[in-house]
RNA sequence: GCGCUCGUAGCUCAGCUGGAUAGAGUACUCGGCUACGAACCGAGUGGUCGGGAGUUCGAAUCUCUCCGAGCGCACCA
């Protein structure tokens, strides 16, 4: 027998049941998998629905739909229960032949059309290249690219991309830190401001610089300290002056050292994400924005349709006609484009590349910013609904009972590659997107780090690994198994496990319509466990060799969906632990 | 003060568009390897789904309200 999703199948015998039963009616026809076994493998509920506007009792109306339900070849009961379920019992071969269909799909057991080949555009991580990504950048890089992968197996034409802020004050501050470290090394000591970048790795560039350059952009103490106000009356605007002082002493040398910074620690973070198995299509580079002139246009566009306003010297969009609470400014009084300004661009841009959805993965802290942006896009003429948030809470990192607090400007943090190292790249994955997207992360370091049965990650490894094994001591072709008689999975650990693997594109889909990986990693540990669950229940390699050659495609079939679903979360799936 | 998110077992969390007796891991108490890997499996203990009200055949899920937690309310990014 041909496998056919049994969901699709008897949602259509049920609507062609209701359509004779209430020919009016526009109910749409659910299907639910019981959670007891008891209750079948799929209870309708359409009685229910009906029974008011047909004025009847709900058990009669689902007497009238099953008397109504076309005969079919996979169906072995249909039963009324409690308040007017429908549950439905399919024959066993409706489920066995399941087992055919995910060998011949393969890789692509799971993939679903849902997305229609819509062009999705994600943009995620985006942290500046002001210092190492930390285990806050972690989860936005895992859930982005957890999330990219299930909305590419859902069908969606998926384009993932990088913000880089290489345009605004933060870049200059490390410029400036940088520098000042390079001084140091020269023997020009100015006090270190406590708000510049404190980590190490700004001393590793200063003492890159100075290896490749020497005393090339060495500049006097007392000049970089010029007319500069005391950091303790104003810290800012200390710094903001040491910054003037140090483009107007390095003129067109101060580029380079910006250059050098930013080079550094954008490939620093390319490195690290890549070797997280986070890659993307493209790193957008905010520059460009304001070197093309996008921003003016931008801004333009707002003016032209009467939505800006200007006082105090600045520009300011009436975000407040759009649901913001205040109005915002875009163009400063000393004529820089705010942070807002290039955001707005960038995403009038999004929508100009032809993007039908964009997808921004933001830190919870910018929730705020949402209302702003989408203002923006609705005042500049654009769809704002085209637009989607998707907020990522907070990870917080505990070891030993202790939670550990970390701040990039102080260079107090853990960062990405220290995890990485400590817990693997595996069970980072894992470990990161276990928890939905909205919820806080505590992120448990002695739980990552465990080798042992505690440890999620591992007990779906493992499944996968017993399997692998198994196929290996058996020593057969695996291509052969297509044609196995899996008619003889009766056992009752068998037959969990079809119901279970039969699930397995309808959590993709689920897990890409909800912006939910999560599913996904919910969904691996239950199948895991059904997997050991049959094999302590049964033996796979028997003497009676229909038997055995239908319990290898069934455990082979399993593999597969293993294998996919560790794939989309980014996580190895080894023949061998 | 206003806004966003959250509150489920001792702890960490699932619970899909409202469905039947609210689930898993962990912890605790028992039990299971001369079979393909015990990094595994089985059984038990453990709940006023933060409190209250509403919507309806039916609410952990939707609405309102109160309590509590995190975050945000810049001419920063």
């Amino acid at each position: 027998m041909n496998y056919i999703e049994p969901k699709t199948h008897l949602a259509e015998l049920f609507r062609q049941a209701v359509a004779q039963v209430a020919p009016d009616s526009a109910v749409a026809i659910e299907l639910d998998r019981p959670k007891q076994a008891s209750h079948g493998d799929y209870a309708c509920n359409a009685a229910m629905q009906l029974a008011r506007s047909l004025k009847k009792n709900p058990r009669e109306v689902a007497g009238q739909i099953i008397a109504a339900l076309p005969a079919s070849e996979r169906v072995e009961k249909v039963e009324i229960a409690g308040p007017g379920f429908i549950n439905v019992f399919l024959k066993p071969v409706a489920k066995q032949c399941l087992v055919g269909h995910v060998l011949a799909a393969g890789a692509d057991y799971g993939r679903s059309n849902t997305g229609r080949g819509e062009k999705v555009q994600i943009e995620f991580v985006s942290a500046n290249p002001t210092g190492p990504m930390h285990v806050g950048h972690g989860r936005g890089a895992a859930f982005g690219a957890s999330l990219a992968n299930c909305m590419a197996f859902a069908g969606f034409q998926v384009y993932r991309e990088y913000y880089v802020n290489d345009a605004g004050r933060q870049m200059d501050i490390l410029a400036l830190s940088t520098w000042l470290r390079y001084l140091e090394l020269n023997g020009e000591f100015v006090a270190f401001p406590g708000n510049a970048y404190q980590g190490d790795y700004v001393k590793m560039m200063a003492e890159g610089i100075f290896a490749l350059h020497g005393d090339r952009y060495k500049r006097a103490a007392v000049d970089v300290g010029a007319g500069v106000p005391a950091a303790a009356d104003a810290p800012d605007d200390h710094l903001d002056a040491l910054i003037a002082n140090a483009k107007r002493l390095l003129g067109p040398d101060y580029d380079y050292i910006h250059g050098y910074a930013l080079e550094e620690q954008l490939g620093d973070g390319r490195n690290d994400l890549t070797e997280f198995g986070v890659v993307f299509d493209h790193w957008f580079s905010e520059r460009t924005l304001h070197d093309a002139g996008l921003i003016d246009r931008a801004v333009a566009a707002l003016q032209k349709n009467g939505h800006i306003y200007e006082q105090d010297g600045a520009l300011w969009f009436r975000s407040t006609a759009f649901g913001d609470e205040k109005d915002r400014v875009v163009k400063r009084d000393n004529g820089i484009y705010t942070y807002f300004a290039a955001d707005i661009a960038y995403h009038l841009n999004k929508f100009e590349r032809g993007f039908d959805k964009v997808i921004d993965v933001w830190g919870a802290d910018h929730h705020g910013y949402i209302a702003r942006v989408k203002g923006a896009l609705q005042a500049a003429g654009a769809d704002p609904d085209r637009l989607i948030v998707a907020l990522v809470q907070f990870a917080v990192l505990w070891e030993g009972g202790q939670k550990k607090s970390m701040s990039t400007r102080s260079g107090q943090y853990v960062t990405l590659r220290e995890l990485r190292g400590e817990v693997g790249n595996d069970a980072c994955r894992f470990f990161y997107v276990l928890r939905k997207s909205d919820q806080h992360l505590d992120f448990d370091l002695d739980l990552a780090k465990s080798q042992s049965n505690e440890n999620p990650v591992y007990y779906i490894q493992y499944a996968h690994a017993r399997i692998s094994r198994v196929l290996q001591a058996w020593g057969g072709d695996v291509r052969d198994l297509a044609d196995a008689d899996v008619t003889r999975l009766e056992h009752v650990s068998e037959l969990a496990l079809l119901n279970r693997l039969a699930e397995f594109p309808e959590v993709c889909a689920s897990a890409s319509r909800e912006m939910a990986p999560h599913l996904v990693a919910y969904y691996l540990k239950e199948l895991a466990a059904d997997l050991h669950g049959l094999y302590v229940a049964c033996q796979f390699l028997v003497d009676d060799e229909a038997l055995k050659q239908a319990r290898l495609a069934l455990i082979h079939a399993t593999r597969l969906a293993l294998k996919n679903g560790l794939a989309l979360l980014g996580v190895s799936a080894p023949d061998q632990m």
